[in-house]
DNA sequence: CTAAAAATAGAAAAAACAGTTCATTTCTCT
DNA sequence: AGAGAAATGAACTGTTTTTTCTATTTTTAG
């Protein structure tokens, strides 16, 4: 490396480009780097050392590695970066929420951050806590859990399916595959729990299923987008998260979110067993 | 001045209020301070000195007549400023993090909407638009997309297979259902293109898959979590979205997101193709 | 207008720091 | 398995940086 990079994403491409020809503490150091740019832009290389967890020679050794004169040197790099970052966040706060100029895709990525944003903060304000922990308690100690939703809902339903294996509770995707939905909510028994997760328009066969496994006296946990829907009459919780605004900007990530707050309150109270 | 204010805006504050009672170079440097937040941030004190025209000691006068131990004390504020302006986090922990006393999983719910918020702040802040461009371009042309992504990325993988259908785009799960991956990724033609999503630990099959399409020559666009994931250098063009902190808050919020902007990216270029 | 008090500039002392050197460990190739 | 090479860790050194101190200037009050 003879020439130091002087832009953060050429410095970034260098490390990644580079990275296999690294020796073992220069990776380490280069991967503690990128996940910590702030801290590489703002503290001693003392202090950088001791949390990066290597010693400050490694640093230097690896600034000039990338064509640094030192550890100075290549912090201006970082440092650069955070101003630079900085400004451009006013300049966008500064222009409002429409960020005119920005059109095309960026103003999709604008428009789409900005809802997501919007919804997670709705969803924080609107989730009553005490339905939150008795799902968490019917997810908890049923026997099995069982995974319903189709289209968009199929995107958490398969988050909550990987992450609740990990938790060791035993679940099942009725994804309806092989035209085989019918059988796999006939296995539900009344030890069980039914995860269900649909939106408008809500597909009929889902909410079928839900009003069948409700006659039949089921535990039922639904994630929907209205009172009104068909899963909130018919569930023993029902969240329902407001989208608010137009088709256009609906969102999935409020729904992963609480999704995943289930599976992590899970997690917790089945530490808290452990322990005890 | 006993007790020195430990925000940006405590100090600024601070320095308005108390600004007629100081004298004619403190008022000078004062001044100098407010208009020149990143520079006191990052420069020395000799630096700051000479840009403010004013001398060293000046400025450690200044700094104790507001209740700082002297330069470096007062510095901190400057730098957590810049650092925390960034994900705008002093703004969103009003509205969101004042709930202490919140425990369980009122406390899981606070921590995944205030990390879900930081991540799509981030999310839009680092996306170079011209990347976004060329994935949508990529994916718009390809004959067929194939999905791959195993584990936490399946979720994402699933919302792209819903969506992306819906515009008519031809494309194909590459989930390895019935260990059938390496038949389905062997239909990747020419003509195709890969949508690759992987995080830590990147599933070594996944790696292994877009390994051999870069190989091939085919087109690929991945959506992973560092610079430095085996995806990210095999890819035509890769979206590296930094979890930032630990592990246990790692979140799917950016990652959706990012994919329906992808999608609704595509859908207004098929639109205007329409038009025209 | 003068004297005392406050503020300022410059320099010198103290502290912190980056970068280097060298002994030790780890890796690699024969 | 052993010798040589490369990488690593820790102490050390020369600078830079911060802070304190004092002489000088400016301001204020009698």
């Amino acid at each position: 490396m003879e020439i130091a990079p002087d832009t953060y994403s050429e410095l970034t491409s260098s490390i990644a480009a580079e990275y296999e020809s690294l020796s073992r503490q220069l990776k380490k150091f280069g991967r503690f780097a990128l996940d910590n740019s702030d801290t590489l832009a703002l503290e001693t290389v003392t202090t950088v050392a001791e949390k990066a967890d290597v010693q400050p020679s490694t640093i230097v050794r690896f600034a000039k590695a990338f064509g640094f004169d030192g550890f100075s040197d290549m912090q201006q790099v970082f440092r650069t970066r955070l101003v630079e970052n900085n400004s451009s966040y006013r300049e966008r706060i500064h222009s409002l929420q429409n960020d005119e100029g920005r059109d095309g895709v960026a103003s999709v990525l604008d428009n789409f951050t900005h809802t997501g944003i919007e919804s997670l903060e709705q969803l924080k304000l609107n989730t009553p806590v005490a339905k939150l922990n008795q799902a968490v308690e019917i997810l908890k100690n049923a026997r099995h859990v069982h995974l319903l939703g189709h289209r968009r809902a199929s995107a958490v339903i398969h988050y909550l399916h990987y992450a609740l294996s990990q938790l060791d509770i035993s679940c099942m995707l009725a994804d309806g595959a092989s035209g085989m939905l019918q059988h796999q909510m006939n296995r539900v028994g009344p030890e069980d729990a039914v995860l269900a997760v649909s939106f408008t328009p809500y597909t009929p066969v889902v909410a079928e299923m839900v009003a069948l496994q409700s006659e039949k006296g089921h535990k039922i946990v639904s994630i929907t987008d209205s009172p009104l829907s068909p899963l909130a009459s018919r569930s023993t919780v029902s969240f329902e998260i407001q989208d608010g605004r137009d088709q256009a900007f609906r969102t999935l990530v409020a729904p992963i979110c609480l999704a995943q707050c289930l599976v992590v309150g899970i997690g917790q109270l089945l530490e808290n067993e452990q322990t005890s």
